[in-house]
RNA sequence: CGCGGGGUAGAGCAGCUGGCAGCUCGUCAGGCCCAUAACCUGAAGGUCGGCGGUUCGAGUCCGCCCCCCGCAACCA
């Protein structure tokens, strides 16, 4: 069986959950599903970064040990991503003892082959932050919280050899032995890598006292790098030494182009340091501007996702969220563009088809089987098309490709004016429309699991119990394009078999209004 | 000359390897009556940022210019 494995990154719990985080979240979920709807051996990676000075400061202005602070935090994205119906496989946590063990065993390796050596670091310090600030950071050279100039300072700290493997990554990076997407991000990667010299990292620091111990010199803990990209392998539950998960290396990983670089630069390097493989994909998507401007604290006007999820609901949500823009690009979000899709797309379109042929069904008197004709051929294209974009991770292109298919399918009953039939060709009507129904439904589970999960269900489908590592929708490879028998009884995979010959559904329960209009 | 992205109908956006300019929303006119005032059909509306070039033919390739937006390493 085929796996495939996922990240996002892990997110850095000094603040509560926005947007941003939950867009790549969902991202990744509707992945794992669809590979697990295919029936590959999935698992899906997410977690939270919890050391440094941030948290420290943070737990201390809060009155809560820095753990009890973390535990706090980490749980408002537990909470989060259950609302939203993320189905990870594991929430790796960098204070775990087992994955700090890990980091301190890796620091080891590393200064065994002489990739570690001591030197200083130097920055801008603040004193009223007690903190080094970046150049970035600074408004007119001065501190924005003190309103004053920070000083030079220096401490002693240990440093990765980064820019031994400039050379190596580049050529990784420029045969594709490291796939960097989308294109626009590898050639920014690339030119970097080309122009830039890689200068070597520092990975302790003396001063930050929440963090895990820096095994060569205990007066020093482990800056965020090695700790934190760490979190990929700990996750899968590598602890340290030589054995890894079959699930390694992931195929993809994702992430907001922010991080991208360090991705692309220092996690990578610090694998070939440990003797490890690379991941095979770096994705990277872009970031949302709320109405045109850019999301910040600042200006207030950061979308918090649980009030996305009290307006639209968690499915709306993540369809709205993941269809907003192309996946990879910049995208824009506004009140009313959510509003538009959800009542175009979701009420109008989906729902609405949903409630009219169900309504009609109700009138079906015998329910024979039948196999699938009238939409066959659209229902095949709109397949390959699906499978094609979900492989190229353009899940913008997937949700398009099925709202065709619901296009399709209203024009279809405008034109076969079902109301109007009687009889046999009334019952054959009506159950091909469940049929393309079904398979639309399936096609939009990754992105709207619960809603589409009541539909199978009333028409006899109960998906969710084996939801997991099933081969339901098939290959992108139509050659091998496996069952889509979806009586409970189906055997997994059965290779030979069309998917619309062996599909048999049954007369559907009636629905509540699934998407009601907003 | 720092790197990258973008400028396409009233609004928001698609348009890989060049071949009659598309989608969603909105507007207008019609149809249908199964449905969530929904669905279907048709119409109006764009000199595809500007100038030049390559080509039988260019949003689509090349050059220059203008404007917007990210990034520019310890920000996860």
């Amino acid at each position: 069986m085929s796996k495939f494995c996922i990240t996002t990154p892990i997110y850095y719990v000094n603040d509560k959950p926005h947007v941003g985080h939950a867009y790549t979240t969902i991202a990744a979920d509707v992945l794992a599903r669809y590979h697990r709807l295919k029936g590959e051996d999935v698992f899906f990676l997410t977690g939270t970064d919890e050391h440094g000075l941030k948290i420290l400061q943070n737990a201390e202005k809060a009155g809560q040990t820095p753990q009890a602070f973390c535990d706090e935090n980490a749980d408002a994205f537990i909470k989060l991503w259950e609302s939203l119906n993320i189905s990870y496989d594991n929430f790796i946590r960098t204070t775990d003892p087992v994955h700090e063990e890990a980091v301190k065993k890796a620091v080891i390796t590393l200064n065994s082959k002489d990739l570690i050596y001591v030197g200083k670091y130097e920055g801008l310090y603040c004193v009223g932050c007690e903190q080094y600030k970046t150049t970035k950071e600074l408004v007119d050279g001065k501190c924005s919280d003190h309103q004053k100039e920070p000083i030079l300072l220096q401490e002693d700290c240990y440093f990765f050899k980064l820019s031994a493997f400039q050379d190596i990554l580049l050529k990784l990076i420029d045969s594709n032995e490291l796939i960097i997407d989308p294109l626009e991000r590898r050639n920014e990667i690339l030119g970097f890598l080309k122009t830039e010299k890689l200068e070597d990292i520092s990975i302790t620091r003396k001063k930050v006292k929440w963090g895990i111990k820096f095994p060569l010199d205990e007066e020093q803990t482990i800056y965020v790098w090695i700790d934190a990209f760490l979190n990929y392998l700990t996750g899968l539950g590598w602890q340290g030494d030589k054995e890894i998960s079959k699930f390694w290396p992931a195929d993809v990983q994702l992430m907001a182009k922010d991080i991208l670089r360090v991705h692309a630069t220092i996690w990578p390097a610090m694998l070939l340091a440990l003797d490890m493989p690379l991941p095979k994909k770096i994705f990277a998507h872009g970031y949302f501007t709320f109405e045109g401007q850019k999301m910040s604290k600042s200006l207030g006007n950061v979308i918090d996702p649980i009030e996305l999820i009290n307006l639209f609901g968690a499915d709306a949500s993540r369809y709205l969220i993941v269809s907003a823009c192309p996946f990879g690009q910049d995208g824009d979000i506004s009140k009313n563009k959510l509003y538009d899709r959800y009542n175009s797309d979701l009420a109008n379109n989906f729902g609405n088809l949903i409630s009219r042929v169900f309504r009609l069904a109700e009138r079906v008197e015998k329910f024979d089987f039948t196999p699938a004709e009238i939409f066959k051929e659209f229902i095949d294209k709109s397949w390959q098309d699906y499978h094609r974009a979900m492989k190229a991770l353009a899940l913008e292109d997937a949700v398009n490709i099925w709202v065709n298919l619901l296009n399709y399918i209203n024009k279809n009953i405008e034109t076969t004016k079902p109301w109007a039939l009687k009889g046999e060709s009334f019952n054959y009507t009506i159950y091909q429309l469940l049929l393309a129904i079904k398979n639309a439904a399936l096609m939009v589970y990754p992105f709207m699991p619960e809603k589409c999960d009541s539909i199978l269900k009333s028409l006899g489908l109960n998906l969710r119990e084996k939801a997991d590592n099933m081969a339901i929708i098939g290959s992108e490879d139509v050659k091998q394009k496996s069952s889509f028998d979806l009586t409970p009884s189906a055997p997994i995979l059965r290779s030979e078999a069309s998917i619309f010959e062996s599909s048999e559904i049954k007369k559907p329960q009636s629905l509540p209004a699934l998407f009601p209009r907003v």
